[in-house]
DNA sequence: CTGCAATGTCATCATTTGTTTACTTGTCGC
DNA sequence: GCGACAAGTAAACAAATGATGACATTGCAG
């Protein structure tokens, strides 16, 4: 009675892949303690006793979530340019929906889930981006004032994918990558260095 | 043997009071699921059973802890000079202690308890925040364009508070308000409209 | 074909969590 | 003082949650 057109099998990585998948979206959305280990597995469609044959517990699947989106971002940060900073923010904040990995990503890297080594990961990763960000702005290895203006820049985009996945804010959620971009040159230029004098 | 120096006496106001104060940096620190009951009650060092009496349930704790943040964030507002937007971000992200109240207001505003009736309300007041940010910046009733702006400074702002509360992320947590102001400055000129003209 | 390891399922456990109920203690008008 | 009501406490409950172990099923090597 199974079809056999579906070349439907037990597959450990498979399931061990949709599990994480679904984990992802949930815990970015959610947040960790809002998310139960039965939410994820219904929305994975697979049976809640393998999320701790495969991730040992709930924290040990978020742990495996986080390091999959410290992957994407790495993975993100060698396409940037070194012009056109504006435009690579645009197109992951605003961009069509195939990108949408690396907002989950972006949202999964501001999600705690209370243990302190994840956090520390969560720290270096985002202190690495607005490294990469600083050098792509200003050239050589940034001080601590280009490091802050590339934070700040970084805090920029952060708030942006919140207030459009989880609040839904009005224009902004609605807002184009086009129109985002404006909007956005005029910031980078102005807060990193590298376009106007930063200082009058 | 109790001590009569202290005028301590059983006061429900002010009970109520202390359970509100816990509540909200709780609930603004760690999110509305992370945080128990009986977190809040011990820190507040009331019985927890009380939280029920004085605000119902935790969704009804929650919403008066937005109601108190939404009065905060909106008594705020009207400090605010048509002039010295970056002044007012950098006190109120990067100012003294005793403006604390303020920042955990903004993160307030960001937690969510699930409720869509208590979502519609932190999406309305930031709605408005950015209306009143626009309106500082350029004037008039703004369209849908300076709004947009307005919103991505707003969107600096809450990314700030977020980076430096719960991540630590250094430098930017140890930036001062001076540290803070000539980046914010740099920002809020090219971003909106009033500084520097904003298309080239 | 057959055994056996890998994969998946089911039932159940111990805790945690929000909430309620019955009870005790303090406060204040009289 | 005293009694009635407000304020606070303690115990307990039901539901939810993360986790586990025994059992079933699949699929592949031999």
């Amino acid at each position: 009675m199974t079809d056999p057109t579906q070349p439907r099998r037990r597959d450990a990585g498979r399931t061990r892949q949709i599990l994480l998948e679904a984990a992802r979206t949930r815990f970015a959305r959610d947040g960790y303690a809002a998310t139960t280990v039965r939410d994820i597995a219904e929305e994975a469609g697979v049976n809640v006793a393998l999320i701790n044959r495969y991730f040992t517990s709930k924290e040990g699947l978020f742990e495996a979530c986080l390091t999959t989106a410290v992957t994407d971002v790495r993975k993100d940060e060698n396409g940037v340019p070194v012009d056109g900073i504006a435009e690579g923010i645009a197109r992951r904040v605003g961009g069509s929906f195939d990108d949408d990995r690396l907002r989950v990503a972006l949202l999964l890297l501001l999600r705690s889930s209370g243990d302190d080594r994840v956090d520390d990961l969560r720290r270096s990763v985002l202190h690495a981006v607005s490294e990469k960000l600083a050098i792509a702005a200003g050239g050589a290895e940034p001080d601590d004032a280009a490091l802050l203006r590339a934070q700040i820049v970084l805090a920029t985009t952060l708030g942006i994918v919140t207030l459009r996945s989880s609040l839904g804010l009005q224009p902004l959620t609605s807002a184009t990558e086009e129109q985002l971009l404006g909007p956005l040159r005029d910031l980078v230029q102005a807060v990193l260095p590298g376009g106007h004098p930063p200082h009058r």
